[in-house]
DNA sequence: TACGCTTGTTACTATCGGTAACAAGCAGTC
DNA sequence: GACTGCTTGTTACCGATAGTAACAAGCGTA
């Protein structure tokens, strides 16, 4: 066999992966969390075996699924960390990123940050808590930026990291009862968001009508 | 049957449902995410059925031994936050009280953030990411405490509420990734994450070999 | 004794992830 | 043309698990 198809079979299997994927997301969309593989098989026009070929199991699946949204979410928060513009700024246009990506999405957002939600049997596509390796690429990304951008002294790299994981999770968590409760415009939790990470905590005064200490 | 009888038997049952909740515990202490209820019913000495006379679902007999885990904890997060001390230090004793908590009982965290994680089938102990209302319900927590303790001005109560989710997922994805990897003491850690709710994040200078913007 | 209530069991169903075992098409090789 | 090797695809199964009847046994009470 020569390379030429040796190549060409390798791009074909791609591309047939790709559909595959494509598949599913429809599927994901559509079920929500109940998606099973038997259903995403049905959706591709094949049967499970063929999907379990070609992703081993459904975390394989499911891994894949995650890489291709959680690359897009990427390439748009890091073109709103470079952009051209004081730290703030750019600060605030990261978190909007992220909040408007979860709330055009939530579909997408819930499966890979909530999957087996639903359903009778809540047996649903969950795999063991993807959002957890997600939310630590986001925070690791997010720390290779505030190491490379950021003055902090000594203990520089791991401080980074501890603020990149940080700031990931104040992020998500607030985005994820934000979504769910909606008591306020993006915009409004964006700067809210802002100020507590620009220590606004630390110079409010006490309450008047509070406990004394 | 007299109203005696009936306190009686009431007291009886929830006694015996404290025993299954114990029972419940001792396994998913063992076992870890891979618990099953055959497997819970065993250890308390009964079988599957009358587990689900007592919590339903799986998910109900989930969401009873989050509430006593959780309840646990938020008592000692109170304790913490209400502690007469300047408000840095009282962050601090939180933020600490926290993580020496999921430090002391990892299986237990475990159990409640990521059940599901390992086992061949994938088919632990699920039951649709019972993670987020427990984190919901530290934030809500939070948020009070802000909202009564801290003088923020117009709109305080949604900015608290915001801060207070927002706080909560800091400490949790800091800490999910610190007891996973453990670069550094739990009181750095602590340090790290109070000088970023301080504002060190706006104050720091930027890199002098970095991008120049 | 007969009733009602709770506790308990055995035996079952349904569903889902995952896996053989086998069939068919299609390139290149003898 | 027949043979080999590879990928795609199928049907039919296994094993584990959540959840559910249907039935039995103890135990106070009327």
């Amino acid at each position: 066999m020569g390379t030429a198809q040796r190549d060409d079979q390798r791009s074909a299997t791609e591309r047939r992966r790709k559909e595959l994927l494509e598949a599913a997301d429809r599927v994901v969309l559509r079920d929500g969390p109940d998606a099973t593989m038997n259903a995403i098989a049905a959706e591709a026009g094949i049967t499970k075996p063929i999907l379990y070929r070609h992703f081993g199991d459904k975390g394989g699946l499911y891994r894949a699924l995650a890489v291709r949204h959680t690359d897009a979410l990427l390439d748009a928060l890091r073109a709103a960390l470079d952009a051209p513009a004081d730290r703030r700024r750019r600060v605030e246009a990261t978190l909007d990123t992220y909040l408007y990506a979860i709330e055009a999405r939530p579909q997408v957002y819930r499966f890979l940050m909530h999957p087996a939600e639903g359903g009778p049997g809540e047996r649903g596509f969950d795999v063991g808590h993807h959002s957890a390796p997600l939310l630590r690429r986001l925070g690791e990304e997010l720390a290779k930026v505030i190491a490379e951008r950021v003055d902090l002294g000594e203990g520089s790299e791991e401080l980074a990291r501890v603020w990149g994981h940080g700031i990931v999770g104040m992020m998500h968590a607030a985005g994820d009862w934000w979504l769910r409760e909606r008591p306020c415009s993006r915009t409004q939790l964006v700067h809210h968001l802002a100020d507590l990470l620009w220590g606004r905590l630390a110079t409010a005064g006490d309450r008047k009508g509070g406990p004394a200490f």
